[in-house]
DNA sequence: GACTAACTTAACCATAAGGTTAAATAAACA
DNA sequence: TGTTTATTTAACCTTATGGTTAAGTTAGTC
C-alpha cells in the first residue's frame, strides 16, 4: 500500500481472480455475489479483490438497496497501457533487426 | 511463485525500482553493478528484483567474465500488452458514449 | 597463490497478500 | 419487530515480498 498508481494498477492486474473480475465487469455492471459465483474462495475473499481494484481505481462500487454493483473504470487500464506503448519501439526495433537477419540468411543460401 | 505467465509479468511490473531497472535496459544491455547505482537499497536487493524479473522473462542475465550483462526480453510486454488491449475497445466505447453525451447537450441549448 | 572486483546465496526480519471463519451492518420483507 | 439477503469487517493463519548483513562464488590481476 501507498504505492503510486502504476504499481498499484501491475499489482492489481497480478492476480487471477481479479483479472477474470475485471474481465467479467467488462460485460457490464454486476453484484458482489453475482462476480463471487464462478470462484471456489468465500466471499470475504472475493471482497477483498474489489478492494484491491478499487484502491487502484479500476472499479467502483455503488449501491442499490442491499447490493453494491460494481463497474468497470478504464483510466488505469489506459495508464498502464500507456506505459507498455513505450516499450512496443523497443520490441518493433527487434522484430526489424530479426527481419534484417533472416534477409540477410536469404541472400547468402550458401552460407548456413 | 508456480504462477501464470501473465500474472509473473504484471508481479514483476508492480514495482518502481523494477520498472526503472526495465527503462534502463531499454536503452541497452549493461551490468548489475551498473543497474544498482542509481538506488539507495544494497547489491542483493537489486540482485532479487533482477531475479523476480527474469523469472517473468521480462530480463536475460548472459556472463562475460565477473559480469552478468542484462538484457531486456520484450516477449512478455508484448503479452501484456495483449492482454490489456482487449479492454481498448471497451474504454474508447466509453469515450465514445461520452461524445454522445456531449453531442446531445449541445443539440439541446437550454436543456441544462 | 593471494587479492580484488562483481555478483549471488543464505539467513534473517518486518510487513503485505491472500485465504479462512465468525460476527457485524444494511436494507428489504413478513 | 424479527428474519432473510447481500455484503463487509474483524481476527486469525500461512506464505510471499522486499529489504538487510554476512558469507560464498567466479574470474581476472599482482
Amino acid at each position: 500500500m501507498q504505492s503510486d498508481p502504476l504499481s498499484a494498477t501491475f499489482s492489481a492486474l497480478a492476480d487471477p481472480t481479479r483479472r477474470a473480475i475485471l474481465a467479467r465487469l467488462a460485460q457490464g455492471e454486476t453484484t458482489v455475489s453475482e462476480l463471487a459465483a464462478p470462484f471456489e474462495m468465500s466471499l470475504p475473499a472475493v471482497t477483498k479483490h474489489l478492494k484491491v481494484l478499487q484502491r487502484a481505481g479500476l472499479v467502483c462500487q455503488g449501491r442499490q438497496a442491499q447490493w453494491r454493483p460494481c463497474r468497470l473504470e478504464t483510466a488505469p487500464l489506459q495508464e498502464a497501457a500507456g506505459w507498455i506503448e513505450e516499450y512496443r519501439r523497443f520490441w518493433e526495433l527487434r522484430l526489424d533487426r530479426l527481419e534484417d537477419y533472416l534477409r540477410a540468411l536469404q541472400s547468402q543460401p550458401g552460407k548456413t
